[in-house]
DNA sequence: CTGAAAGCGCTAACAG
DNA sequence: CTGTTAGCGCTTTCAG
């Protein structure tokens, strides 16, 4: 059946012909549990509705299933609880690896997970997983430059849990942009709440209650943008004289003739193909696996929340 | 191990024990070959980038999850040798039933599928499957007849596929309001395209050339919708007072408040939820399960694209 | 090239 | 209550 060498023409045909009229279908169960390969891999995102993490997770599971995996995906709602129950009823799958992107970026993960596995946006340091994410800080940098290219002169960092890892890498990118310039850091201007829009919208209600002067916020992410965008519109800010916003990760909202707001580039369907490629050479590696820490580009795209130039 | 009656409580913990020593973990896949269970359901949407399907997978996964299940989420892009792919893989998996909002409403599911299964937006006459879904032409109707209170004069019906399932049902429910208004039937202003928002624009376009006297447009979805606007922001065209538009779901989207659209509203993460359930019943009940047909309410979201009454 | 036999890790059924 | 045994549907191995 499983259409190797070694057998007569006749005998397979027959077989076959056979097996179509019985409509036999074989049991992947019993094959898997005798090979010991399920062919399957699992996945644990945070959050299914934000677009980014919606389209990562297309990239996974179309590149999963062209290499002929079966992708089980699992949506955490951000609750670590829910993420340990996830990781262990993969394990028991028996899935041969795991691409997540965890909870908390402070837990350490490797106490817990026993298979092979590549981090979403994580650090590898001292770690025997691979990861893939776009270069945070570069992200960083670009936004927070093009801003001041603009000419807006006191800009704001709005960002998410201020340990997360991504919020770290581009906030160091954001300092750098401004020391490049000249521009002295003012850690009033740095605010940290949640990636999400409500949060977005509160942040940018404070800094400008306690900041009246700030011209300009670079978001941590494009949901808080849309926050932003939103309580600039509440309050009669016009957006991009008075206020220039740009955001990160480029969801398809941000592309929407209603918002064209200016944001930093993520290749996130790729993002989610690369990490299935890079998960099943280190299955295929073994023990012996080589880490890989994979960074691709991200990129400047210009909308109407910036002015132009 | 599987936590039975009949074990004394002193070998109990020392088998625990000693199976957390060795870091134990249950072997599923044996488990689900013996038991012939497999815990496991599978799902196949067309787009997971579509917040409509993205929340309606969302319910699903985390009820198949509550209810102890796994679900193998499929994406088909509304292809369908894609769909004949994954059913096969679904059923060697011996998943013990299948969700599926099929690519195209008009192939006949049940030669293909040998494993109970329920429909999302879909027809179970003469056929042994459950299905689930709003009530589309209810909602068409209540969308419709909104445009008709607001003091549209000349409403268009911008749909998908003719023959989809879905649309044929909310064509209706607009065709009922217009008649119940003593408003003639003008098949020119009824105009299909694809459930896309470049189909919308495109379709927007051509209605207004065609018509210039258009001046509402009910949309099959707010996808479409969103198509809709994005031409009549490029063409100068004021919404809501020379435009009035509604689409058909409520995703996200919608609600922006760069957007604000009047739309109806669909219970996607309970249709999604439901959805498991139906099927888990379906499932218990073995052959001689009641076929079910479940149907919820739409719900008529009055937003900033049709004209206040 | 074909057929028979062993065994993957588990559960169910039964005997001790 | 505990230990043993058969067998789920497949692949692998080995003898015919």
């Amino acid at each position: 059946m499983s259409n190797k060498e070694g057998v007569s023409k006749d005998t397979r045909k027959r077989v076959l012909k056979e097996a179509k009229r019985l409509g036999y279908r074989p049991n992947q169960l019993a094959r898997e549990l005798v090979t010991k390969q399920s062919n399957t891999i699992g996945v644990i995102i945070p959050d299914i509705l934000n677009p980014f993490f919606a389209e990562i997770a297309k990239g996974i599971l179309e590149e999963a299933s062209t290499k002929g995996y079966t992708a089980l995906l699992c949506v955490t709602n951000w609750d670590l609880e829910l993420e340990k129950k996830y990781i262990k009823n993969l394990e028991e799958k028996r899935v041969e690896g795991i691409i997540i992107k965890p909870c908390e970026d402070e837990q350490k993960l490797e106490d817990r997970i026993n298979t092979p596995y590549v981090i979403l946006e994580g650090n590898n340091v001292n770690s025997n997983h691979s990861c893939v994410e776009v270069d945070n800080e570069k992200g960083g940098y670009i936004g927070t430059k093009h801003l001041i290219e603009c000419g807006y002169e006191k800009i704001a960092y709005l960002g998410g849990k201020k340990h997360a890892y991504s919020n770290e890498k581009r906030l160091r990118g954001y300092k750098s942009a401004l020391l490049e310039n000249n521009i002295s850091i003012d850690d009033n201007l740095i605010l940290s709440g949640e990636f999400n829009s409500e949060s977005g919208y509160e942040l940018a209600k404070k800094a400008l209650i306690d900041n009246p002067n700030i011209d300009a916020m670079f978001c941590g992410n494009d949901v808080m943008a849309l926050g932003v965008l939103h309580y600039a519109n509440q309050a009669g800010i016009h957006i991009p004289e008075k206020l220039g916003v740009v955001g990160f990760d480029d969801i398809s909202y941000a592309s929407l003739p209603q918002i064209e707001l200016t944001t930093v580039y993520q290749p996130k369907y790729n993002l989610g193909k690369i990490a299935v490629n890079t998960l099943l050479e280190d299955i295929k590696e073994g023990k012996e696996k080589t880490l890989k820490r994979i960074i691709l580009q991200p990129d400047l795209i210009k909308r109407k929340t910036t002015r132009k130039i």
